[in-house]
DNA sequence: TTGACAATTGAATAGTTGTTCAACTATAAT
DNA sequence: ATTATAGTTGAACAACTATTCAATTGTCAA
């Protein structure tokens, strides 16, 4: 009842702890848009677009000069921080600014950011 | 001066913001570690290992149960979290039990849990 | 010491993903 | 209208990575 054996190769040893676990977990889909939006983060250049918008508004052009790539590079990786609700978008004229989608994103970031700073061991 | 046109295939449209937001970037490893950091939380197989680890600690086995995976794919998910101190363990016997590194870990985990379940528009 | 089991490891494979390149759209200026 | 520039897009390639498989280690019990 514990066992679900049809790709696992073992037998559960404390059918008590997952059973009670097991009872709590979430919906599938919800571990899976979980491990997307961290994987948006999961790349340099994403990581650092990330950190410059986190530090102003830039449009395309200034992104690229500043992290030394293509407008090509950066606008796909744009579009997938777009897609995520991470960055969000203003036009002006052939200009797109690009910024922070919401201090929630800003959140995340800071504190990952912090992390790393503070287990340099 | 602010453009370093070796890759970048255009010019800077507001050099004053790049020039500024460039005296604040952070080390070219800094930003790696960060990524490598949010890379290792962005698979859906460790997500859900730090979501079991969340509740309760566990072992292998149970962690392959309760995901319905082998012994092996777990140990080598099990492994990329060790290296990046996202868990640790303690041996008792045969058994190894698994569980979040630390607080600092367990925080920043559960807020992006948290942004997930906000922001399902 | 022999067998059973928890866990780890390395190599191989299949799937995923980031950057490049070239072509394209849209806006602004002459 | 024409030209120049900001940005986007799709296809292709190279690099990376998750899972599988087989073999191995370490610990316990008989």
């Amino acid at each position: 009842m514990v066992k679900n054996a049809i790709f696992c190769d073992c037998d559960v040893i404390h059918g008590d702890i997952v059973d009670s676990v097991r009872e709590k977990m979430p919906e599938e889909g919800e571990l899976y848009d979980l491990a997307d939006f961290f994987k948006v983060l999961g790349d340099s250049t994403r990581a650092k677009i990330m950190w410059a918008l986190d530090e102003s508004e830039m449009c395309v052009c200034d992104l690229a000069v500043l992290l030394n790539m293509t407008k090509s590079a950066i606008s796909h990786q744009l579009r997938s921080l777009k897609q995520t609700n991470l960055v969000k978008y203003r036009k002006e004229g052939k200009v797109v600014y690009y910024s922070l989608a919401d201090s929630h994103v800003k959140d995340i970031f800071e504190k990952g950011l912090e992390h790393i700073r503070e287990s340099i061991r």
